[in-house]
Formats: structure tokens, sequence, C-alpha cells
DNA sequence: TTTTTATCCTAATGTTATTAGGAAAAACTA
DNA sequence: TAGTTTTTCCTAATAACATTAGGATAAAAA
């Protein structure tokens, strides 16, 4: 049992090497540049057993990814707990996200540049899990509309489409730029911005906030 | 002469028909998947002689949108003449832009999903012309503060963020799901959304509209 | 100790981008 | 027109890679 235990962490461990020598070489280089070697030299393992943890290359590449999203599902729920409100619920996920982003930068890049030129990147777990992550949203968008803070004829899809678009588009840039800057400047703008645009017009019907 | 221009047109055909078939190939089977190799026989030639034309398979991925981006930037200043109020150019230029969008589903796919994962994106001539057809959008924002259509405090390029973010969006999932319906489904909701967050607040101080 | 299993390696194999070197055809020159 | 140069194209290498075959070594289990 012990053996068994040191054995699989063994196994664990040699596998997390390999994920991160291939985040490392792949956010620097891009996937394409990036050999097979490389990331096995990184790993300190020769290219062929490297297929023993991995089916090949572009299961290594959707690996890393999957992995990232789904802890970030997992987070969600949690750090949205016992806020009060649609639009404070909105400002904790924007903050949160770009903070998980800045966190972990590498993980983004990837998200951010080489996975929706995969092929049936449709067909992964990892676009399931964003689906959700931006799911998430529209009941945001719903309950402020029950309560009051939302316009009552806001469309929740078309909310989360400016909400997500406009998050991701500051995000791809960061990592375009290679992340020379913080991700915050000029948040609260922006997120004002946005924001404004959902709220209920008559400003004192979302009075149990008070 | 004349054996000159006929020479000239030729090669241009050529060229013409080798970036056709890449379009094509490119954006059905996606970048790593599609061969030199089908793409000379799609264009019937030889994989050496397509050498001739391009410095090789990278260099045809970008010129693909090089011609695109540089056609709709040449194309903007047209279409929005004669045009009076930002809130109408901005219209203009969402509606006009999604249906350049719609009409070369092919050159949209490549610029939308495979263009960003090339290393040196940001040093190609593609990045400059869409930071042009983008800079545009300042350009109306800061004429709609002046003229006091939109709200004075509004910062010009956040505004960009969210009207881009969003656009951009909605592009790629369309892309994404196979441009399987209209763009222009909800668009005049979501003008208007975003276009709300940014008006000034007092309706009364565009009056030169009436 | 013997057998089985997990982990790893060297050495193919096959695919694909790119280049060498030259043929065929067109354009140009005198 | 006959010779010369240039353009366009081809077949046949070459080289870089991803992936696989087949087996060695060492750990685990019996």
């Amino acid at each position: 049992m012990a053996k068994n235990n040191s054995k699989n962490n063994s196994k664990e461990h040699t596998r997390v090497r390999i994920i991160n020598s291939a985040k490392k070489l792949f956010s620097e280089q891009g996937y394409q540049k990036t050999t097979i070697v490389d990331i096995s030299k990184q790993a300190g393992l020769s290219e062929a057993a490297l297929y023993e943890y991995f089916q090949g290359k572009e299961d290594l590449l959707l690996t890393i990814p999957d992995l990232w999203v789904s802890e970030l599902l997992h987070d969600l729920d949690d750090q949205l707990f016992g806020i009060q409100g649609a639009v404070h619920k909105l400002r904790k996920y924007l903050w949160w996200y770009l903070r998980r982003v800045e966190q972990a930068p590498l993980d983004a890049k990837i998200v951010y540049l080489f996975l929706k030129t995969n092929a049936n990147f449709l067909n992964t777990e990892v676009y399931a899990n964003v689906k959700k992550l931006y799911a998430y949203l529209i009941d945001i968008f719903e309950e402020g509309q029950k309560n009051g803070e939302l316009k009552p004829d806001l469309n929740p899809r078309i909310a989360r489409d400016i909400f997500v678009g406009t998050m991701d588009h500051i995000i791809t840039r960061w990592v375009l730029k290679d992340m020379s800057y913080s991700l915050f400047d000029n948040l609260d703008q922006t997120f004002n911005l946005i924001v404004g645009a959902f709220k209920s017009d008559q400003p004192n019907s979302a009075d149990y906030l008070n």
C-alpha cells in the first residue's frame, strides 16, 4: 500500500513535470514551434517515455487548460458565496477572474491564444467548462432583474456577450503584449460603464441593499 | 509591354489561385492539418512551384488576412463618409463590419482563429491595419463627446474595448459554430445596450441632429 | 527467488516542410 | 529568325518532427 502510493506519486509527479515543461515552452515559443524533444528534455525524459503519459502533442496541449479551467470552475462557487446583489457579484466575478489570469499567466496564454485554433475544441471538456463559467453570469443577470437592480427588459445573453467579450478582449491584449502591465488598470471605469448599461433606470428599486 | 502585362497577369493569377486554395483548406481543416501538398494540388501545381510565390506556409497564412484587412481599411472611409453623428457612425461601423465578415467568412475564420497564434503577429502589417481599423472608433467617440451625444467623461479607449470586445466575441462564436446562423440576430438590442452606456445623460444636448 | 508490471530507452518509421538542380517554355535581343 | 536570358515549373533530395516498435531495467508482487 505505502509503496503503491509512492509509485502513484512518482507517476503523478512525472506527469506534472511534463505538464509544467509543456506549459512553459508552449507559452514561450508557441505550440507549433515547440517540439516533443524540447518538452521531454525539459522534463528530463526521452521522447518515447512522454508517450506513456500523454497520447501526443495535442493531448498535452488540451490537458493544460483542462486542469486550469476545471480548477476555476470549482473555485467560482466559493468566491461568490455570500455576496449580496447582482452588481456586487458581477464585480467580484470580474476581479476574481482577472486575478486568476494574472496568477496563472501561462495557462491564460495557452487558453487565449492556442486553444481555439484546435479543430475539435468544441468537443473538449475545456469548452464545456468555459461555457459553465460564462453561464454563471446569466444566473447573476436574472437575479438582478428579479430584485430590480437590473433593467427588466435586459436580455441576459446579450449582457453576457458584452461582459465576456470585453473581459476576453482585455485579457487577449494583455497576453499579446506579454503581460507587461496590470490587468487592473482602469478596471473600475470599465466595469462601471458596462454595468451602467445594465442597471435599472429607477435607482430606488433596489432598496433591499440598504 | 503587352506581353509583359499578360505575363504579370498570369503570374498574379497563379498567386490568387494559390491564395484561394489555401484559404479554403485552412478554414476547412485548420492551419496545422493542411499540408503544402494539399494546397498545391488544389491549385494545380507542384509543391516546389508554390515556393516561387510564397516564402512558405506561414507566409501564405499571413498573406490572406493581410489582403482582406487592408481592403477593409480602404473601404471604411467611404462607408462612413457623410454619416452625421457619432451614434449613427457607430451603427454603420458595426453593421458594415459584420456584413464584411459574413461576405468573407473564410478570411474571417482565419483572422479570428489562426492569426493571433502566430508568434510574430504583432510585427505584421495585418496587426498594424487592425489597429487602424479599431482606432477609427476612438475618433468617433471623441467626435460624439464634442457634440454632446456621448458622455463628456467617457474614456474613448475603454469605450473602444467594450465595442470591439463585444463585436469580436460575437464573431468568434459565430466562426466557431461554423457560421450556421446570421450575425445580425439580436444585433439591434446589443447595439442599443452598448451605446446606451456611452450616451450623454442629457437627452437634449444633441439637438443638432433634429 | 521468480514472475509480473511499470517506467524508460535507443532506434526505427512515416509524414511533411523546404531546398537543389535542372527542364521546358516564354520573353527578349540582335 | 536564331540565340540568349528569364520565368515557371517539375522530380528528387534533405531535414525536422511526431509517433511507434521492441526491448532493457528496475521496482512490485507472488
